[in-house]
DNA sequence: CCAATATATCCGTAATTCCGAATATACGAA
DNA sequence: TTCGTATATTCGGAATTACGGATATATTGG
């Protein structure tokens, strides 16, 4: 089945710092587990599990679960275009956003 | 002055049919007038006019007041990755909003 | 079955965004 | 100055989105 991704819902999507943030840690790590977000990023679990359930939703990512974890990755169906923009933006968003490349703690 | 875009905030102005659409009219379309975006898109015009003060306020586009008229284009002083990311959406998000490359109809 | 851990969902509330009619402003022509 | 056209702004209400504590679910190990 194609994936369904609009130009205007990726932009919403990544139109918000947290889920951008989300979206770009899995750009450079291949695959990451929730634990590691949470960990990277200084926000309440719900509130991470939450914008990864709408990442979902959109199919900008998919998960994939290995025991008690879940393992996020972006969806490697994406079109052309969209892997193009997350790209694009990755590297401005993480110097704006102060990414710190993460270690993996967990798994 | 150096512009000063976040990634975020260029998402969420490019995540909204509206806004999109009118981004994309600029990007084929050197400059345009509002009469032609209220024109080829079907909206009020204080619709129209209020999109275009956020993006303005976002530093995306930049108007030029000709006579009674007002034109705008896409900011030559965008970054790089920016105009990147507009036109890499520009083709599938015309093909998603329907939009049609109007005829200039005034000026 | 029970406890512990990881993650997801619920839910009431706060914050943000969007809409479009009405109104204001800017400009050119007469 | 006055009128007509083009565009911008205001404003109140509707709709959407975000938040995070509390709770539910899933899985593993004992």
């Amino acid at each position: 089945m194609a994936i369904t991704l609009s130009a205007t819902k990726l932009c919403k999507c990544l139109g918000d710092d947290l889920r951008l943030s989300l979206v770009c840690l899995m750009d450079v790590q291949r695959e990451i587990c929730v634990c590691d977000l949470v960990d990277a990023l200084d926000a309440p679990q719900s509130t991470i599990s939450r914008h990864l359930a709408q990442l979902r939703q959109c199919e900008l990512v998919v998960a994939r679960r290995q025991g008690t974890w879940m393992h996020y990755r972006l969806n490697p169906e994406l079109p052309e275009w969209a892997l193009t923009v997350i790209e694009t933006l990755a590297e401005p968003a993480r110097a704006q956003l102060g990414l710190r490349t993460p270690a993996p703690v967990c798994c």
